[in-house]
DNA sequence: CCTGAACGCGTACATTTGTACTCCGGTCAA
DNA sequence: TTGACCGGAGTACAAATGTACGCGTTCAGG
């Protein structure tokens, strides 16, 4: 697995539009946008080129179109952003992060409950090892 | 309550060294740092500086030497981060972030029932209101 | 009294990021 | 057939970021 540059905060943005919609012309991405926080399609465009030069795209050119395809997997790119986020954030903790989410951000009553079967399926695998 | 400017990665660092340390001048927060990827005296030194221009920290010149002081809450600037990458890299839910830190980052068995508690608590508040 | 190591300050600068303007080829209606 | 238009490519550029060099000052040892 190849060590990408990080995603900037706006390549971000692109990287999910673009994960959700694989593959993609830029317009199709650009279109998928939702209408708050709108960016220029030369914006989207600039930023699935660059997504593609740092390696977390591929695109082929369809007649005279091209087209985008994610490549690195979403999770691999969560997962490296969430450690980054931590490490910078909390000097590589998790358990600051998760009590912030729990308590500051509004979880709903369902959320929890699904939290709390999540982590006891866990205590119980944890526990037959 | 001002609306700063938003930490990058580097001046994240040295924030979380600065509140840990408060108040501190450059050489503390430079000695504070982990052995690993320490970064140079003088780097220490414009983070905190823009810290300071961006309205998270104050200073007050003592004799010939720059005392800083956290200005910004740490809880806040945690709140305004993590808001920040659940928009961006989850269009703003905050489930797909849990489940990630919970199955993908490896937690403790420790840690796992403090969740457990912290959830089970937080129910029984919500079922008695 | 002189000198070099340790200090702290400010300035500097290459990269990266955010954002968009311009130019080009093909379409389609008049 | 032609000019208004749309989609797309590439180039451009200011601002933010990461990183550090060089300069004046102190202070302890020679």
């Amino acid at each position: 697995m190849a060590k990408r540059p990080a995603l900037s905060k706006g390549e971000m943005v692109v990287a999910r539009l673009l994960w959700d919609n694989t593959p993609a012309t830029v317009r199709q991405i650009h279109t998928a946008q939702p209408p708050s926080q709108e960016m220029d399609f030369s914006t989207v465009q600039t930023y699935l080129r660059r997504l593609e030069t740092k390696g977390y795209a591929s695109s082929v050119l369809q007649g005279k179109t091209r087209i985008y395809s994610a490549k690195a997997k979403a999770a691999a790119v969560v997962k490296a952003t969430v450690d980054e986020l931590v490490s910078r954030l909390f000097g590589g903790s998790t358990m600051p992060l998760m009590r912030h989410l729990i308590e500051e951000r509004s979880v709903s009553s369902d959320e929890l409950s699904e939290l709390r079967q999540l982590i006891e399926r866990l205590e119980k695998e944890r526990s037959s090892e």
